[in-house]
DNA sequence: TTGATATTTTTAGAAATATAGAATAATATA
DNA sequence: TATATTATTCTATATTTCTAAAAATATCAA
């Protein structure tokens, strides 16, 4: 991932309501959440939601699929992927002292749960 | 690590000037770089480049200290390592879709060099 | 204490971002 | 076809962020 991309996935993160949209896609999984629901759900006028979807759409963090009248909003598994692949790989160079509670903290999480890791 | 505290940390890497001043002190390691010498590096006016060095120590991702007349910056691993944690553990909440190529990544850092992980 | 060096703070203007009401578009249903 | 539903786009406004020159601050050395 170039340095340009990620800078524009992380600006598309670093606001709390694209944020909280995200890790509410992200619980979701791959069923996703129509945009009505999540205006709902974060209680935001559906112009303002639109704004900030368009956004992490902008990004690749999101993908947006029709049903019916619904807009359907699912976490991007692969770009996300690939930002911490960024972060972590290029940025921070794999350092030990950054990386290694990370690394622990994931092995963890596929010990306690089998659909993870 | 908490929401806003993320997005603040988020939102100072979202800039490719800082997102590289970063990048520039990680790979300096523990030494750190003299503000003047990160100017001189990413050729940058020192005034511009003091703006982006408060954003980051706001943000508690860079550390100042002063050296005779320099002032040295490091990067702040402890808080890289706890928005890693934030990403993969709260955010992602560990899904293997999004996590299981960083953690392949650093087990490969791993066997590569014995200073990381 | 004067001058040189290193950096930050102040300041101001330009650019980008965020918010939300109103208008518009797409789809479904009676 | 008329109406309701769902969501986006347009528009205006408010706010924040970025840039960099100018002024101020801190340190050191002669």
């Amino acid at each position: 991932m170039q340095l340009s991309v990620a800078v524009q996935a992380l600006s598309s993160l670093s606001q709390e309501t694209r944020l909280s949209i995200f890790r509410m896609l992200v619980t979701a999984g791959p069923d996703g959440v129509a945009a009505g629901k999540i205006a709902e759900g974060l209680n935001i006028p559906s112009s303002t939601l639109s704004f900030h979807l368009t956004h992490l759409a902008n990004a690749g963090l999101v993908i947006p699929k029709r049903l019916n009248r619904s807009i359907i909003y699912k976490a991007n598994y692969d770009q996300m992927s690939k930002l911490l692949q960024f972060l972590t790989e290029d940025c921070c160079r794999g350092q030990k002292e950054i990386c290694s509670e990370v690394f622990n903290g994931l092995k963890v999480l596929q010990k306690k749960n089998y659909d993870n890791i």
